[in-house]
DNA sequence: TCCTTGTTTGCACCCGGTAGCAAATGGAGC
DNA sequence: GCTCCATTTGCTACCGGGTGCAAACAAGGA
């Protein structure tokens, strides 16, 4: 368990500089293959490699972000995070994985990692408030925000999303065509709820044909709320009285309403009551789903995403179109 | 978008040296009530706050410690690197999410971790192959590593897991009670499987009573590869001859053997064939599976792993008993 | 051969803290 | 007022590399 050789000790074996050394490990600087390959030689004896921390240090750059999550209820964000974590170690980044639970104060937390002089923080559709984000000590001088999967709606902080309006033009289409006419939107927490969109355009979408959507409220965004919000309008509406189709806000709730229509209720999907989600989680596509949903473009969302972080691309608010995939349910 | 204040900068406006700074902001440290006052007031209006990768340069530790998952299909990983980072950040720590898929080195990943000077690196039950651990690049001056929810058949790399032995002697121990005679294992990849142990402990149970267990094998560990190891086993045996439990080497294996059951083959669980899990995912609770499993001590491993990292707890391998959660698919 | 030009190499200083020692300070006891 | 001892404060040296400049060196042209 010996010490770590440095760039001096190196150099001294290899009978150059500590700056000789150094070159040899940055690409592109200006140093003779005969010393390089003095340097790699001694190097590869001393089991030698740079140390990052003290780079960071001296360039200002830490090739860190730091992801921010706070809802580990749906597996939809273990897909977030592969393709997150993916896509910036593909760029020579690494992620700072940050749990904001709930009793984690968010500011806290985005000042904790920007004492670790990360280059970015992500936001993954994570449940913070938009004024928490406005706190002046996080607006000065520390690492740019971006936030993925959700709005912001907040000046200055750019986020990359699935383009909501587009998204619920598709399904609405896709519902008219069915011959559907009597819809329900299930939506989660209110403040979430607004900044994903989904609502307002979908109820805007039948507004403008005169149709009232049936609302059905669930929250937090879990299996478990979205059953019960789905009993509770079970118990609510008798059989006759009831929509004909629902729309979540995401294919957890709609797996929640699903296991009640189908396990409870004892209710057939799609004859009774469709239903479409939103995400295209893994599970949706199982058997015991077969949910009709929206897929999110997430591989572009995330390269979007990294381009921007890299500087290949202006810091601007992205929305991306997704993709409707057709299963049983709807 | 002004640049962050140093202890320096803040010395100056409050009229002491930048050592006092420090001390005002180590806990502990010798100064009176004066001088940290002044101290935090010209903080306070600096917005400055120590820059953690000087320090852990000087301190030699980044309080940073290197997570590697590789398997993303398994939404079970999720609670994993919950209750993972959770604990990290309970005691200071945070981690460093390393997503190691097939097509990326493990040593690579390992050794970059390592220039990182992350305190020590976690495998979060990855399919690494132990010979890989062996590099004696790795063994020399890098972090400690260790093992979560996986044996390390590696001397002096410490894993913290679930006590296998136990927990296949329970789940016998109530499948005999329940009259069951005719038992299978699914397994996922062999040399992972034979890592978990659970396929051997469950054999060698049902061994010293002279049956034989039915084998049924399931690679990579995903709901596919359960669905698609059932759906073969299925064919390759007549109703009269089958199996009349099936214990799986995790939930998701269960989940697609649970699906191909019900919803291909039109069978019922248990009557026709009961179903047993091992992790206790979260679906395994909804009324689609409801699938009698095996809970892993998830809290008490990721609280003892911190322990080790922490140094309150020697660096050993430490098996905890899990608990068995009936329902009715067993 | 000498001078010019371009490439290598070495160097002082810097990134923003920490450790441990030495000097300065302050209060108690005489 | 003075000494003594305990705090408090300042300082040097250092963590391990990076930057920009100057010196050293090599190659090409006259």
């Amino acid at each position: 368990m010996k010490k770590r050789a440095t760039a001096q000790e190196v150099a001294q074996l290899a009978g150059v500089s500590k700056w000789t050394v150094i070159r040899a490990f940055t690409p592109g600087a200006s140093i003779t293959e005969v010393s390089r390959a003095k340097v790699m030689a001694a190097a590869e004896q001393m089991n030698y490699r740079p140390n990052l921390l003290a780079r960071s240090l001296a360039t200002r750059s830490t090739r860190q972000v730091a992801v921010f999550v706070d809802d580990f209820a749906n597996p939809y964000k273990l897909q977030l995070i592969e393709a997150t974590t993916a896509a910036l170690q593909a760029e020579g980044l690494v992620a700072l994985l940050v749990n904001i639970n709930e009793h984690l104060d968010h500011v806290h937390a985005i000042l904790n990692a920007d004492q670790r002089q990360v280059d970015a923080v992500v936001l993954l559709g994570t449940s913070f408030r938009e004024e928490t984000l406005a706190d002046s000590r996080l607006r000065d001088g520390g690492p740019p925000l971006f936030v993925l999967a959700r709005d912001s709606q907040l000046a200055g902080i750019p986020a990359v999303s699935c383009d909501s309006a587009v998204a619920m033009e598709d399904i609405c289409r896709h519902l008219a065509a069915r011959g559907f006419g009597r819809p329900g939107f299930m939506s989660g927490p209110r403040t979430l709820s607004t900044a994903l969109g989904r609502h307002r355009h979908f109820r805007d979408h039948w507004a403008s044909r005169g149709i009232e959507v049936a609302e059905l409220q669930a929250s937090p965004y879990s299996h478990a709320a979205g059953a019960a919000a789905m009993r509770a309008y079970l118990a609510a509406n008798p059989p006759g009285a009831r929509i004909d189709v629902l729309v979540c806000e995401n294919d957890i709730l709609a797996h929640g309403a699903l296991d009640v229509l189908r396990h409870e209720a004892g209710l057939s999907v799609p004859s009774d009551m469709a239903v479409v989600g939103f995400d295209d989680a893994a599970p949706s596509a199982l058997p015991g789903y077969d949910l009709t949903t929206y897929r999110q473009p997430v591989g572009r969302m995330v390269e979007t995403l990294v381009d921007m972080l890299s500087g290949r691309r202006p810091h601007d608010t992205i929305v991306l179109r997704g993709e409707l995939v057709l299963r049983s349910s709807a």
